[in-house]
DNA sequence: CCTTGACCTTCCCATAGTGGGAAGGTGTAG
DNA sequence: CTACACCTTCCCACTATGGGAAGGTCAAGG
């Protein structure tokens, strides 16, 4: 099948199928004669192990890394574990600084009353904030 | 002050100093005679503002905007509690992403018990998930 | 047989912020 | 005068992806 095709199957792009090709996520695609792209059903597989890596949040070069656990014969499921676990952290502290941020901004918002420009709590926040001492990052 | 002391100063590294100059995000940085660029207690005020509108998690874009509203007399706190709250669900509505990948994935993760990779259920979630379905992006 | 339109190809550009580093000028202390 | 820390501009890299141009290919319909 063309690239269009497997596009539309795995619901990873074009574009992304190309790049990923490029940067050696995924080995250089069979070609027809007329060098149009050639996919075949362990092609698609592989797509999609890519893109339910990708949802989950993994990056490409992790993903790189799953996939070669993924075809390893003599890989173990802790080496996988691993992997995910220090993900998950990852992700884990990117919450908790998004949620640090959230709130102090939602403490602000709060105070805001929507009058004068000059009795903001969220410009005088921004210009008096003490930001030398808890920086979020 | 030169830039290295300001950059001290405000946390804000000289090279992003330059770079806010370059975009246009700060106006253009006095210079002494032999071309140094020179920063007075205005612009570390500044600087200040725009490290914590950062750190508050406001894109440059924003935060561009937030500084024509500081500077504006005759703006109100409205518009900034509304940037302040569209931010705020922008940043909630990455949380739940965030956190819905986590869970996700500390639930193959508790399934795994270590062994054999064929029986790993990360990599069976990654061959077999359907994926077209409940896709997280 | 030729045209049309949907596909494909490669190639370059843009995004958002930041860091790294090269090549060269400046300022000051010893 | 030299050494060294600092400054300047300029270009490259990163993460992933989309947009679009210029041109080739294939199938259907006139």
């Amino acid at each position: 099948m063309r690239i269009g095709e497997a596009a539309e199957t795995t619901g990873v792009s074009s574009k992304r199928i190309r790049y990923y090709e490029q940067i050696g996520l995924i080995k250089q695609a069979a070609r027809t004669d007329s060098g149009y792209r050639d996919y075949d059903a362990s092609d698609i597989h592989t797509l999609d192990f890519i893109k339910r890596a990708r949802e989950l949040g993994f990056s490409i070069d992790e993903t790189s890394t799953l996939l070669e656990l993924w075809g390893d014969q003599n890989a173990t499921s802790l080496e996988v574990r691993d992997l995910a676990r220090s993900h998950i952290e990852a992700m884990r502290d990117k919450i908790r600084q998004l949620q640090s941020m959230v709130d102090t901004l939602q403490q602000l918002v709060s105070d805001c009353d929507g009058g004068s420009r000059s009795e903001c709590p969220i410009l005088r926040d921004l210009e008096h904030a003490p930001a030398r001492k808890g920086a979020t990052r």
